[in-house]
DNA sequence: TTTGGTGATTGCCATTATGGGAAGGTCAAG
DNA sequence: CTTGACCTTCCCATAATGGCAATCACCAAA
């Protein structure tokens, strides 16, 4: 298989196949002669593996230490599920920022008539700072 | 006030500031004989308000469309609240796509003894597709 | 007045994971 | 032999932010 055939496989595309060779998150792969890249059926199962990592909103940093592991038969689960249960506190912490603004915007909005008219809690809520006094120390949240 | 004055006074960095420059977001500041940005009271509450704005999660793009309304007087509110509401959308699509890889994760890792043995469900169930396959022939159609 | 320290300026690089595109080589079918 | 589909590498772009480096400006103390 070239390299289009394991991304119509596999599900990820040839530009990140690529990609994570790149990175070393999966091994350089044999080439043609001419300079092609092939793939064996366990590439496309690694690949697939990647993607549905990907898919969990899994960091290529963890999928990498994910595909080392399952790669290794002497592993211990309990480093699978650290991984994996990292991952879950990082997202619901994420879950809890988006959250607090979801909430925040839906009830200014519910104040805002949203006519013709320039009246508006929501800019005014911005502009004031909603009560809210602004942190001596920028909080940094990355979103 | 100085870059960094302004930098304190409204809790975005002189960084962030010089590059909301760049983008236009904020007005070219106009300079000292030397070089330097100045900046007035008013210039400040303008920071202010992208720095809650940023709070909230909102995009350099919104941020631009709701400062041009917020220093417009003939706005119509319906403008602002339109903008709020498709990133209110935007958020919720965010916490339900998070929120559902974080139930399947937290299923996944309960399932998983966590120990020394190399037996585990995550790893199995990202070897295999966990019930969902993945779709068997590609479609060529682009998305 | 010279020196030191603090801060401003520009510019380049890095981040994450992904897409786009160009320029050129390969291959199989017609 | 041509054509079209596909591969290769390399560069650029994203969103928003941080960091670093070289250079210059300013203020105050010695």
């Amino acid at each position: 298989m070239v390299i289009g055939d394991a991304a119509r496989a596999s599900g990820v595309s040839a530009k990140m196949i690529r990609y994570y060779e790149s990175i070393g998150l999966v091994p350089a792969a044999i080439r043609t002669g001419s300079g092609y890249r092939t793939y064996q059926p366990a590439d496309v199962e690694t690949l697939r593996f990647i993607r549905r990592a990907r898919d969990l909103g899994l960091s290529m940093e963890r999928i990498k230490l994910l595909v080392g592991l399952w790669h290794n038969r002497e592993r211990p689960s309990r480093e699978v599920k650290r991984i994996a249960l990292e991952h879950v506190d990082e997202l619901r912490a994420k879950i809890g920022e988006l959250t607090a603004m979801c909430a925040t915007l839906e009830q200014l909005a519910a104040t805002c008539h949203g006519d013709c008219r320039p009246d508006c809690p929501i800019l005014t809520d911005l502009a004031a700072g909603g009560g809210r006094a602004l942190p001596a120390v920028t909080p940094k949240v990355a979103v």
